[in-house]
RNA sequence: GGAGGGAUGGGUGAGCGGCCGAAACCGCCGGUCUUGAAAACCGGUAAGCCGAAAGGCUUCGGGGGUUCGAAUCCCCCUCCCUCCGCCA
């Protein structure tokens, strides 16, 4: 959500900056909408000053004893109260109207997010080298099948296709490798940790952003009316709705699992065979609740979170700065960390780490109470994967695969499973 | 699924047709006292909208209704709690 104030003063400003992500966005609508309320809050207003007036006048003329002139009174009173009521169902009706326009627009890009399309996004840094092979690498489903770690073809009898199923040493792995993520951020990186709710309510993926406009990406349950999470930045953006925080408090890290479901309608390819694209996948998020003056220093810490999950790992990857065009809907500036897959021969993205400013906290009334005193202020919401298994899953196995189908396991994970390869 | 209880400011919680934007307590801020702090005492302290300001208006879970006037009465909904049923 955008303050409305900010677009009053400045609309071609933001309508420029807005543009930049998406050349089609238009605020007239919004504008005239928000003109036309104030108009009308204007009207009611002076109707309800005048009814205030006259009902205390009542309540006088009533103790003087003054009859006549209280039944005269109430008779204008009643002709004011009429007026009102007309007067309130249309201004109801254009703050519905306005809302829904506000709700669909969204966030303003930063100023350092660079213009363009999605394919010119910006290579930060790139860690380590893309592991070398004498014999061409293969693709992690091949792996895995010959491994016996993912089941595919019976999980499509449970479900669907694309949906994975880890079986064996591989539901091992996977487990390993959340609950070790989980314990890195707790331990080093001063997170919270949360085991949210999976089903969430309209309200949350309103706030969040991704209803209205994103419904079909989402699964529904319409018995209910929840919804399965896409990500648990929609559950963690919420936690904290309608609340005043003390700047003491701030800034709140949370940490969760969730598994992550999500429609995927309309994609296709063969890229996206195996575990790059699927309904299904478990995902470590991380989440803050920061102050505005800090929150892009902020992202970079958050960024390095993440990064130190595959720095351990000793996997390669590269961070990349999205161009306004390709940001969420949400967020005013995304870095995304994507790790090699040389089995692809490409880089695939396993965290996405976004500042989404004050958007979230307006949508969910979340602010904070400064320190010096003064109104309260809106946060700022980061969110970031710390990070998404299933293509971290992938990396692991194509990145350290030998050329008879085993895989040498990183140290940390060796570790943890109580063996050095597998297979 | 059935029965009952509840939702009020940063927090706890009183109010049950006009004197209520709302007692009291806690917290927070300022002051007195103190070498300093604590304690004690005094004062202040909700949010939102419009407005340059003065000020006006709104808001006691949400929506609708009764009334000149609703935190307070009526109807609907949501959520929370307790008990019963079912169940990992």
């Amino acid at each position: 959500m955008l303050d409305l104030r900010r677009i009053r003063q400045d609309p071609e400003g933001i309508l420029a900056r807005l543009r930049r992500r998406n050349p089609h966005l238009d605020l007239s609508r919004v504008l005239a909408l928000d003109e036309e309320r104030r108009e009308l809050q204007k009207q009611v207003d002076e109707v309800r000053r005048r009814q205030n007036e006259g009902s205390e006048r009542v309540a006088a003329l009533s103790k003087a004893g003054d009859l006549p002139e209280r039944e005269r009174l109430l008779a204008e009173l009643k002709v004011l109260a009429e007026t009102r009521k007309r007067l309130e169902d249309r201004l109801s009706q254009v703050e519905a109207e306005l809302a829904a326009e506000l709700l669909s627009l969204p966030n303003v890009p930063h100023d350092s997010v660079p213009s363009g399309t999605k394919e010119e996004k910006v290579v930060l840094r790139v860690w380590g080298e893309p592991p070398r092979f004498d014999f061409p690498p293969q693709h992690h489903l091949a792996l895995a099948q010959k491994l016996r770690l993912l089941d595919m073809e019976r999980a499509a009898k449970l479900a669907q296709s694309r949906f994975p199923m880890y079986v064996g040493e591989g539901a091992r792995l996977e487990f390993a490798l959340l609950h070790w993520m989980l314990e890195l951020h707790v331990r080093e990186h001063g997170y919270i940790p949360i085991l949210p709710p999976i089903l969430a309510n309209r309200r949350s993926f309103l706030v969040s952003g991704q209803l209205p406009k994103f419904a079909e990406e989402l699964y529904h349950c319409p018995a209910d009316d929840l919804f399965l999470n896409p990500t648990a930045e929609s559950l963690l953006a919420n936690l904290h709705n309608d609340e005043i925080l003390e700047e003491e408090r701030l800034p709140l890290k949370y940490v969760a699992y969730t598994p992550c479901f999500r429609r995927e309608a309309g994609s296709y390819g063969e890229e996206q065979r195996g575990l790059i694209r699927v309904h299904q996948f478990n995902k470590i998020e991380l989440f803050w609740y920061i102050t505005p003056d800090r929150s892009y220093q902020a992202l970079e810490e958050l960024v390095g979170h993440a990064e130190r999950v595959l720095q351990l790992l000793g996997l390669h990857y590269r961070v990349t700065l999205l161009p306004a065009s390709d940001l969420a809907f949400q967020s005013a500036k995304t870095i995304d960390i994507e790790v090699w897959l040389p089995g692809q021969g490409a880089y695939y993205e396993v965290s996405s780490c976004s500042n989404c400013e004050d958007f979230q906290a307006r949508r969910g009334n979340v602010r904070y109470r400064p320190k010096e005193g003064g109104r309260p202020q809106y946060v700022h919401t980061l969110n970031g994967s710390g990070l998404a298994t299933s293509r971290l899953f992938a990396a692991i196995l194509e990145q350290n695969q030998r050329r008879d189908g085993t895989v040498v396991l990183p140290r940390v994970l060796a570790e943890l499973l109580d063996r050095e390869t597998l297979g």
